[in-house]
DNA sequence: CGTTAAATCGTACAGCGTACGAGTCGGTCA
DNA sequence: TGACCGACTCGTACGCTGTACGATTTAACG
């Protein structure tokens, strides 16, 4: 019965450029920000992945008290979508609209965005579940500018876009959760062995077994864009 | 310190199959069993999302206490695990060796495959962080016949295989991630126009807002298709 | 000095998964 | 018959979680 989330923030003023830094220690070594917080969170989520996070680890990390962090953010979830977009920076060169290697450059947007979320490979799995932030819209701008410049129609970006973000997000995704170390391989070979004969062309090709990761991606990127290129 | 985790799967011996059904109603309704267990969580997860499911609720549902699941089951994780795979039964007709249409059987398969999902959409997120049931290795292996039947060779075979697998599960991530109301949608428009200026094209192409999904899907799945295909 | 707003945090609470051990039941064997 | 046993159920309790609430400390300014 009781009404709760009336819509404000967080109960800190908007501004976040703000640059003034006085040179206090109040009692602890820094004063708390958002960007320390979420820095710190990316450190533990790299550490101990998504389950791994808790509010009271953050801020004994931070050297502070769990309550302190909920004057900066809202709840736990803001600090996740602060984390992933975060997280998905691009840094690179800035866009050149003059190079003629459209297709390289593609390629080359696409393993880094895949490069950028296996370093924080709880950040796979949570980017389809959370809202797209900016960091992500650049990139797909980026992307569809390139591919409007390699002649995709407008009719055709839609398809193209999606279709690309489905193959890079199902292969992260899917690489972000497979880590296997040598004795889990050793178990799953052994598994595998015993049901040959219930999946012999899986056993055959030793689909499970293939572990390079980076040229499937690479090779079946290619052939998507194959299909997708302007006949 | 504690040994924890000997091995042991459940209490309960490993048999799932016994056929005895005696007609007794101890003092609940019905008694416990693997197979009400499974279902049962996933009209929970239906209704309820992933973290929506309570082992209290669940037991609530089934007329028991809640520590009676732990003799069917080892925990939590094993629930999402048999209800993941139970979602993901393929019923469809036995694979017939003669076709001609091996790419019409490809579309329909992952299309089936994600029809699946989607009537479930926890279960899309889910799977890729889980070990491949019984039910997920068959429809690989499967799709593994009949692209061989189409001509690809098993040199090329895993990339294909993990291409269509990365397509599919990205595509049906995303898509059982966003489900928008239209109160949600004219939200996300004027958010868009806002920053029509930052993303001019994402703005013109309407990519965000472009709702055809199973369109989509299909016309991607095509293009991908297309360049797979062995020459 | 007093007042105010910004920022911190101790305490407390409800809810979670599940360890533990006691309980019930039906069948089997002496 | 009564003793025993394995299959199965469940009440209680523990440690841990996110976070509501209100008191407290601090810096800034009149």
């Amino acid at each position: 019965m009781a009404a709760k989330r009336t819509g404000a923030q967080s109960k800190r003023s908007q501004r976040i450029g703000g640059s003034l830094q006085s040179a206090r220690e109040p009692h602890s070594e820094q004063p708390l920000s958002l960007e320390r917080i979420v820095a710190t969170a990316v450190e533990l989520l790299d550490g101990q992945g998504v389950d791994g996070l808790k509010m009271r680890q953050l801020a004994d990390r931070l050297g502070s008290g769990a309550m302190s962090l909920y004057w900066h953010v809202d709840n736990k979830e803001a600090v996740f979508d602060l984390a992933l977009d975060s997280v998905l920076e691009y840094r690179g060169p800035p866009q050149t609209v003059e190079s003629q290697d459209w297709r390289g450059e593609v390629v080359h947007m696409l393993e880094d965005w895949r490069a950028s979320m296996l370093r924080h490979p709880w950040s796979a799995s949570l980017l389809p579940r959370r809202r797209l932030g900016p960091n992500i819209l650049s990139r797909l701008e980026r992307l569809s500018n390139t591919l409007t410049r390699g002649g995709v129609t407008d009719a055709d970006l839609n398809v193209a876009i999606w279709s690309l973000w489905n193959y890079v997000m199902g292969a992260t995704i899917t690489r972000a959760n497979f880590n296997l170390s040598d004795d889990d391989m050793a178990a799953a070979q052994q598994r595998l062995t015993r049901l040959s004969e219930r999946y012999p062309t899986i056993e055959r090709t030793r689909l499970l077994l293939d572990n390079d990761w980076d040229g499937a991606f690479r090779k079946g990127l290619d052939s998507l864009l194959d299909g997708l290129s302007p006949r």
